[in-house]
DNA sequence: TCAATACTGAAGTAACTGCTTCACTATTGT
DNA sequence: ACAATAGTGAAGCAGTTACTTCAGTATTGA
């Protein structure tokens, strides 16, 4: 469920922008409304809304609203699923440059 | 320098793509040449060729050429930038979520 | 030397992104 | 009740992306 291709294209896609990027980061260090969201970003709320429905459809965030407010807060099995696809791939090289050692250490004993 | 948001855009956006992770995956077995690469995906070799420069521009991967063979390789220090930016802002939100956890554990002892 | 191999590069195109503005709805504080 | 707040939704538009095809250049093996 978590390593669906069509759903880490959605999360790496909305990782790949420095504002939505921004606030995720602002979200890493609590939930906020979509006008805080908006504070520090020089751009217009509708646009702040649009990243903020990427994010959303990507399921790195999930948002409720009460009210008039929106509050929006990071799901950390999603940041997890895309750093795991990551990491196995980078451990999968690493892994096997150390084989590639080990023979080569190997290799020298015998000579 | 691996923290440069101009080189994240680039990364993520490179991992984006599911074409484009596959050739990660590929890669992340082993060194391959173009065509190996180009072999198990339903698209042209120039197409692969354009993905591939786009690997190449985000640093995720580093190619050589030989003769007329371009032999493509992982840049693991790539991968694990990517993997960093996430990681810190999930630890920070968990790191958040166990101070939450604490107070509330306090404030109960205290009752 | 000649044909096959392994790419490379340019041009074209359809679809998608990241904004904008403007008009609008729903909620809340006075 | 009314104004301010908080967000929504649609249309439009410039720029980018992900391909395609076609024509080309090196390199290599027979």
């Amino acid at each position: 469920m978590l390593h669906d291709p069509a759903q880490l294209d959605l999360m790496f896609q909305a990782l790949a922008d420095p504002a939505r990027r921004q606030m995720v980061d602002r979200l890493s260090r609590g939930p906020a409304s979509v006008s805080q969201l908006a504070e520090p970003l020089a751009m217009s709320l509708s646009a702040v809304v649009q990243h903020l429905n990427v994010l959303e459809a990507s399921g790195l965030v999930r948002t409720e609203k009460v009210g008039r407010v929106r509050t929006c807060q990071i799901e950390p099995q999603a940041l997890r699923a895309a750093e795991n696809w990551i990491n196995e791939r980078r451990l999968a090289w690493e892994r096997r440059l150390d084989r590639l050692g080990d023979f080569l250490a190997e290799s020298k004993d015998q000579t």
